[in-house]
RNA sequence: GUGGCUGUAGCUCAGGUGGUUAGAGCGUCUGGUUGUGGCCCAGAAGGCCGUGGGUUCGAGUCCCAUCAGCCACCCCA
């Protein structure tokens, strides 16, 4: 393909059957978070830039060097929304959530990031995500995770490991990053180069560092569940106990942070091993993401789930959406009579829910149509020639058997709905 | 932003050490006597060999640059 008719690094265009893996993605989210009492909400894709750098943290890599940012024709600072959840708790808030009042909504859409595109990874990526805002609890946590998991089964993802980990609060977390300062400035000569700028910066983003020089020093670092206040841990402690009680596998994993800084108690990772070097299909967790303007923060609990990620573990697993569903009559026209009533034909049976491609050409041979009709999948082919159109007939050819018959013209939306009927329902046999 | 790999037909790829009009399979289209698809047979269309420069009598092939794609790091979905 030529560079101008190519989509931009990092986009595609997603055409059949690949289109088809997309829709059973989209339309499991809109199955099954409803049975969680879960309301679709769409917000824009794009949004004030101050929403993202408040809400995901100035600090975070994301904010820092991934957003599409540009200015609007006003001077006005504007960003391609590089992740969901602060979109939708600024609609969210912008309602006016009466205290004690709860709110759980799922999205659905695309997300962008100025990454260096590979696999799994992609600058335009399409998330569902959920968030359920205004009730904070062990419970709800668990619930949400739960509930990722009943979609992960929706769409057939089988062998997802789900790793939990707590942040706890933000004095917990002034007062780990301390003790994580003291640590790893106490080893940063045997560790790596990132590792001793983040010993400055963010000593966080040292816990999943995979430098081998870094391992054993991280290894032997304190854990967080160690390091958080009584209160934290319970809470922590009765998410795991929910999960338990309902069955769910998990793995407590000390070392996972995550990059945005909203988060704090719960947070957790869904990753598939077959996936490659990205192998996280879904995180989310436990926030106060504190929006611009507002005195106080928004609570919640979400999680987001990547489809390309979806899709590629799928992949792994040989897991195909149902590619295509047939065409249930090629109407073949000889002669332009014909084809006008070919083409009223094909309208009058499309209207009956019918799946009917009609002839366009009208000067094709009749093979060179019945070979469309052969390639469209179709299951029969209507044949009209002149003696048909005279005798206001149509020739009926069963493509399977090859079995033909001639019915009158008008009692033809009739008989293919029956026909194809019968014909799918001996197929499913 | 850093590194590795790869660019030949719509797709998947062949094209020893440079040497005439660049090939195959699949796909597409047409035909194989009147109005019948799939298999088979015949034929056709379709390529500035990613782009630019260099070496050479001569470059798809060697060298340099550049662009693009893929993958990895970083980070995350």
């Amino acid at each position: 393909m030529s560079a101008p008719l190519k989509p931009l690094p990092g986009t595609s265009d997603i055409w059949p059957p690949e289109v088809y893996e997309w829709l059973e993605l989209e339309d499991a989210a809109r199955r099954v978070f409803p049975l969680y009492g879960y309301e679709e909400l769409r917000t824009p894709v794009i949004e004030r830039t101050e929403l993202f750098v408040h809400g995901i943290g100035d600090q975070t890599e994301v904010v820092q060097k991934e957003m599409y940012t540009f200015e609007d024709r006003g001077g006005r600072s504007l960003t391609l929304r590089p992740e969901g959840t602060a979109g939708v708790m600024r609609a969210v808030a912008g309602l006016g959530l009466s205290s004690g009042e709860e709110r759980r909504v799922f999205y659905l859409g695309p997300m962008f990031r100025g990454e260096r595109p590979a696999a799994g990874r992609r600058r335009q990526f399409h998330q569902v995500g959920v968030e359920a805002v205004g009730r904070k609890s062990p419970a709800a946590d668990a619930e949400c995770i739960l509930m990722l998991l009943h979609y992960l089964e929706a769409v057939r993802v089988r062998d997802a490991r789900v790793l939990l980990n707590t942040r706890g609060t933000a004095e917990d977390r002034r007062v780990a990053s301390e003790v994580y300062r003291k640590y790893f400035q106490a080893r940063i000569d045997g560790m790596c180069e990132d590792c001793r700028r983040r010993a400055g910066t963010n000593v966080w983003r040292i816990l999943d560092c995979k430098e081998p020089q870094c391992q054993e020093a991280i290894g032997a670092a304190p854990e967080m569940l160690g390091l958080v206040a009584g209160e934290s841990r319970a809470f922590f402690r009765e998410v795991l106990n929910v999960l338990e009680a309902c069955g769910a596998n998990y793995t407590v994993a000390p070392r996972l942070v995550r990059g945005l800084d909203y988060y704090e108690h719960t947070v957790f990772e869904v990753v598939h091993d077959g996936l490659g070097a990205q192998n996280a299909v879904a995180g989310g967790g436990r926030y106060r993401l504190f929006l611009p303007g507002q005195k106080a923060p928004v609570e919640g609990v979400g999680f987001a789930a990547g489809l390309e990620r979806l899709i590629l573990v799928r992949q792994a697993l040989e897991v195909r959406a149902p590619v295509r569903e047939d065409i249930d009559a090629y109407v073949v026209c000889l002669g332009a009579a014909a084809l006008r009533v070919g083409l009223a034909l094909s309208v009058k049976l499309r209207r009956c829910g019918l799946r009917v491609l009609c002839e366009l050409g009208g000067d094709r041979s009749m093979k060179a149509q019945m070979r469309s009709a052969n390639k469209a999948g179709a299951r029969f082919a209507l044949i009209l020639g002149e003696r048909e159109v005279a005798d206001q007939v149509v020739t009926c050819k069963a493509m399977r058997t090859a079995e033909q018959t001639e019915r009158p013209l008008a009692e033809l939306p009739e008989w293919l709905t029956a026909a194809v009927a019968t014909a799918a329902s001996r197929n499913n046999k």
